[in-house]
RNA sequence: GCCCAGUUAGCUCAGUUGGUAGAGCGUCACAUUGACAUUGUGAAGGCCACAGGUUCGAGUCCUGUACUGGGCACCA
């Protein structure tokens, strides 16, 4: 029968003991992590308070959504554990604050997975059909979809879950078309034939922006053009060569002393046997090549230009899926790079191939597939962004929205300065699909009747005299406007999946509806983001929260580096270099993994993983573990009490509470910055190296002694350390916190319920530079201690005696106080500890501080040559420094132009300097 | 071609207004009844990329060079 819990009398110092004797003597994560999660969760902690205490100012972040592709990778940890670490700290620090997760569709990217999937069934996605298609994505995104938010959840990430949102729910989809259609009723969006990036791989248009450029070695190939009627050639440089096939003029510069009474004479295009004119177009740069361009209308952003220019023609001779068309005559069918070699071939056969030079070119390739990407022309949408991005820049330039770290500001502006319409529409099919209706009397109607409902890429098929407009609506509407037909059909593209991500900082929050949500929410407080997306995403963001919102959806932009491995590489599964962060969540435990990423990620720069990080970092959280369990183990009757008053403090108390007090300052600074390096780094040093290393080696003096009244401040003053320590560490090390936290709990004050929600420690006005000052001569004093103990190998273990000679002032002023001189003797280990010695002993091992001479009586034990070496080593360590400090000392122009201040601390530390070499001779002589 | 970062110990990186260079990991020595060997103590290890300049004084400010990474443009 099992011991009901109210039945339980055990004294409540068993149950301490017990408490302590609980924790063991190695931290493990895994218990710890499958305790708290759900704890937070059930008491509601991710959600924002309903009830809000007065004046408490609302906070919130939005998750850039993860693509429902697949599972967590590292790059995904360390944003995700940023926006945690910011958002913990907020909510401590009081805010109202919710992080609202959710994931993205990924338009190509995803269709690109399944495709890929039904590749292995040897299927495409048109065997399949469009419905069909679209049911086994859903499949696809119901399976694995929220996968990784489920991971989320392992790493610690404190969103509000009820607030999940997936950028094709119905809710946001609603959000998706009212955009639209705002923007569609306003002129923004406009559709027509352009020259557009076509990848031919994902069969879709591109945005300029998807583009990505690779340099890779090419050639640059010379070809003869001969003139209409012989009489020679003019030679044109090309890298693309089957492009020649679709040629309808060649250009030159019209300044061009070589070429300009050419102008207007005609060439027969090689291979194709059609008449082109030569045309002067300023566009030409006479020192690139030959200075002679062969134009290609139809295939190339430049060209189709030019051709506008002169009203040249357009000849398609590359299709949508890569493939020559009809209209390359015998190359028709071929691949356009198979093209390419039978063109070359066939030039050098006849003679016309001048020559072949290597060429390094940028290849355009598409950013989702890396196929080279094809300039085509087709019908699209496009978002006019003029206006709109003029309105971002100036909001950044205004600090409206602030870039951390700042350098990225330029490179965002002037993309912004520069920008060319958006191209929104997508002939893929997962995707939002265009709000657009067109009835049978539209010009694109009437073509998708002649095609089949399949694309209206290829434009003027359809002459009606007078057409239809298409109709932007949110629901489909049950007829035309114009005509009255309700035969309407709705454009077959989808649009591009940043079109709907870059609403995501208020489609969440409910628009285009007015909510509480958005009132309290928007503008969010922060974006935490990598910069590979910083145009792709966070500047569409800006330019469509002015426009819908009339405000920016954010205030800040956090960018943080890019994972890479020890060697520098990005990672990624095909370099197989990729660490997965679950792996080390097992490994090394959350908490690790998450003060490993803070650690390392330094504003600006991309950082190195390897396993000796996590390593560091799971050291870390034992330490802090066996500093609590020391603590733990230590507070018998300990009862919960408020600090004693500043009077009672010891020295060693009023440093540690001088170094907390510093910490806490640095750690929120660094936080309000986006330097989470600097505030887990200032942690570290502060728990490790000085709470662990001297506080708590200290304490043990007053949790020995007799002294009750001393021990009980102790107990009190460690707990309460300890507490704002782990307050500190709670954003970066959430686990293993909230469990010391609850062991410590029965010790503290009105303890809030979890650390989770516990006050974010605040400056209690506790500096004390004198008590500094003292401690820095008790570590100084040991430290020499030490070194000597070392260099003579006399185990630490071993008690020793110890006297001071040659004393200063300032230094003997310090040692009257009984705690300094207790402190060393403990820390030291001494037997004897005479400050104030007379006579020198007879043998004795020697060294130096900052303040004296140290002695340390050894009868019988030096080893007189080993000592004179350890004494002439240090000599010369101080000798160096002797020459470096009057070297500055004898330069007149330093003792006249620098601070008074200065030379005169230059003056003591080489009086000092001095000081110690005499003494360091004496004794060497003393010594032979 | 233009712009922005970076270059500091074997490795990964700190270094705030200019004042004799710091940490972690690794290495070496010593220590295992200790809160913690996922530990402690100590040591070794640096022409702060290079060349100039400003300054009494430069890792720090300025100019240039080299290399690395990134952004943008050109790309016939």
């Amino acid at each position: 029968m099992p011991i009901e819990e109210s039945n339980c009398k055990c004294p409540a110092i068993l149950i301490e003991l017990l408490s302590a004797m609980e924790l063991p003597k190695v931290y493990s994560p895994a218990e710890t992590e499958k305790k708290w999660y759900p704890a937070w969760e059930k008491e509601g902690y991710f959600k924002p308070s309903d009830a809000p205490p007065e004046g408490s100012r609302p906070y919130s972040i939005v998750i850039p959504p993860p693509n429902v592709t697949g599972s967590l990778h590292m790059g995904h940890a360390l944003n995700n554990t940023l926006q945690d670490v910011l958002i913990r700290w907020r909510r401590m620090q009081g805010y109202r604050t919710v992080w609202v997760p959710g994931t993205d569709h990924g338009g190509i990217a995803t269709q690109n997975v399944v495709e890929k999937l039904l590749q292995k069934e040897k299927k495409t996605r048109h065997d399949l059909g469009r419905e069909k298609f679209l049911e086994s994505m859903w499949q696809w995104r119901k399976e694995s979809g929220d996968a990784i938010l489920l991971q989320l959840r392992r790493l610690g990430a404190s969103c509000d879950w009820t607030r999940t949102r997936f950028t094709m729910d119905e809710v946001f989809s609603r959000a998706v078309r009212a955009a639209f259609k705002q923007l569609f009723d306003k002129g923004l969006i406009y559709r027509g034939p352009r020259m557009v990036n076509w990848c031919p791989r994902d069969r879709t248009a591109l945005a300029d922006i998807e583009v990505e450029h690779e340099d890779r070695a090419g050639q640059l190939w010379h070809i003869k053009y001969p003139f209409v009627g012989g009489g020679g050639s003019i030679v044109v440089a090309t890298t693309r060569p089957e492009t020649l096939l679709g040629d309808t003029a060649v250009a030159v510069n019209p300044e061009d002393e070589r070429y300009k009474s050419l102008i207007g004479k005609r060439l027969v295009l090689p291979l194709m046997d059609r008449q082109i004119p030569i045309v002067a177009d300023a566009a030409v740069d006479p020192a690139f090549g030959t200075g002679a361009v062969k134009v290609t209308p139809a295939h190339d952003a430049a060209d189709f230009e030019i051709g506008e220019r002169h009203k040249l023609p357009h000849e398609v001779v590359i299709d949508f899926s890569g493939r020559m068309t009809q209209r390359a005559g015998r190359y028709a069918g071929l691949d356009r790079f198979e093209a390419r070699k039978r063109v070359v071939e066939d030039l050098e056969a006849q003679g016309l191939l001048e020559k072949t030079e290597d060429y390094k070119l940028s290849a355009a390739v598409c950013y989702r597939c890396g196929t080279i990407v094809e300039p085509l022309v087709s019908e699209q949408w496009f978002l006019k962004m003029k206006d709109m991005a003029e309105r971002a820049a100036e909001a950044t330039r205004k600090g409206r929205v602030k870039i951390f770290p700042s350098s990225w500001e330029k490179p965002c502006l002037s993309w912004l300065d520069n920008i060319r319409d958006w191209c929104i529409s997508r002939q893929i099919w997962w995707g939002h699909p265009i709000p657009v209706y067109y009835c049978p009397n539209s010009a694109q109607g009437s073509q998708l009747k002649a095609t089949g409902n399949k694309s209206i890429l290829e434009h003027g098929a359809a002459s009606l005299e007078h057409p239809c407009p298409p109709i932007a609506s949110i629901e489909k509407p049950k007829k035309c406007p114009s005509c009255g037909t309700s035969d309407l059909t709705q454009d077959p593209d989808v649009l591009d999946t940043w079109f709907s991500s870059g609403l995501w900082p208020f489609a969440v929050f409910g628009w285009p509806d007015s909510s509480e949500d958005l009132k309290a929410f928007y503008p969010t407080g922060v974006l935490v983001t990598g910069h590979e997306i910083l145009y792709l995403w966070v500047a569409r963001m800006v330019m469509l929260g002015l426009e819908f919102m009339k405000d920016v959806p954010f205030h800040h932009v956090y960018i943080h580096g890019i994972v890479r491995d020890k060697k520098g590489k990005k990672m990624s599964k095909s370099l197989g270099n990729v660490i997965d962060p679950l792996e080390i969540m097992d490994k090394y435990g959350t908490d690790a993994l998450r003060f490993s990423l803070s650690t390392s990620s330094i504003p600006g720069r991309d950082m190195q993983l390897s396993d000796e990080s996590f390593m560091s970092a799971r050291n870390f959280a034992n330490k802090l573990w066996n500093a609590s369990r020391f603590v733990l183990m230590n507070l018998e009757g300990c009862r919960p009490q408020p600090l004693p008053s500043s009077k009672e403090w010891g020295l060693a108390d009023r440093w540690i509470l001088h170094e907390l007090q510093s910490t806490i300052g640095d750690v929120t600074a660094a936080l309000e910055c986006y330097n989470p390096a600097e505030a887990s780094r200032s942690l570290y040093e502060f728990v490790w190296g000085s709470y662990c290393d001297w506080y708590v080696e200290i304490s043990k003096v007053a949790l020995t002694g007799g002294d009750a009244k001393a021990k009980q401040a102790k107990q009190t003053l460690l707990v309460h350390v300890l507490n704002q320590s782990i307050a500190l560490l709670h954003p970066f090390m959430p686990y293993e916190t909230e469990e010391l936290f609850q062991a410590l709990k029965p010790y503290l004050v009105k303890p809030a319920e979890n650390l989770m929600i516990a006050p974010w420690p605040q400056d209690a006005g506790a500096s004390d530079p004198i008590a500094a000052d003292k401690m820095r001569l008790v570590q100084d004093i040991v430290t020499s201690i030490r070194t000597l103990r070392s260099e003579s190998v006399i185990p630490p273990a071993t008690k020793i005696d110890c006297a001071l000679r040659n004393v200063d002032s300032k230094a003997r002023e310090i040692l009257k106080d009984p705690d300094v001189k207790a402190f060393i003797i403990f820390l030291a280990r001494l037997g004897a500890f005479d400050t104030e010695a007379g006579a020198k002993p007879d043998e004795y091992l020697f060294t130096v501080f900052s303040g004296g001479e140290i002695y340390v009586p050894s009868k019988g034990v030096v080893d007189k040559e080993k000592e004179k070496a350890r004494l002439r080593k240090n000599l010369s360590q101080l000798e160096h420094m002797l020459q470096r400090g009057q070297a500055a000392l004898d330069n007149k122009d330093f003792l006249e132009r620098a601070p008074k201040e200065e030379v005169a601390s230059r003056r003591e530390t080489l009086q000092q300097t001095r000081k110690k070499i005499e003494w360091l001779h004496k004794n060497l002589e003393g010594l032979s």
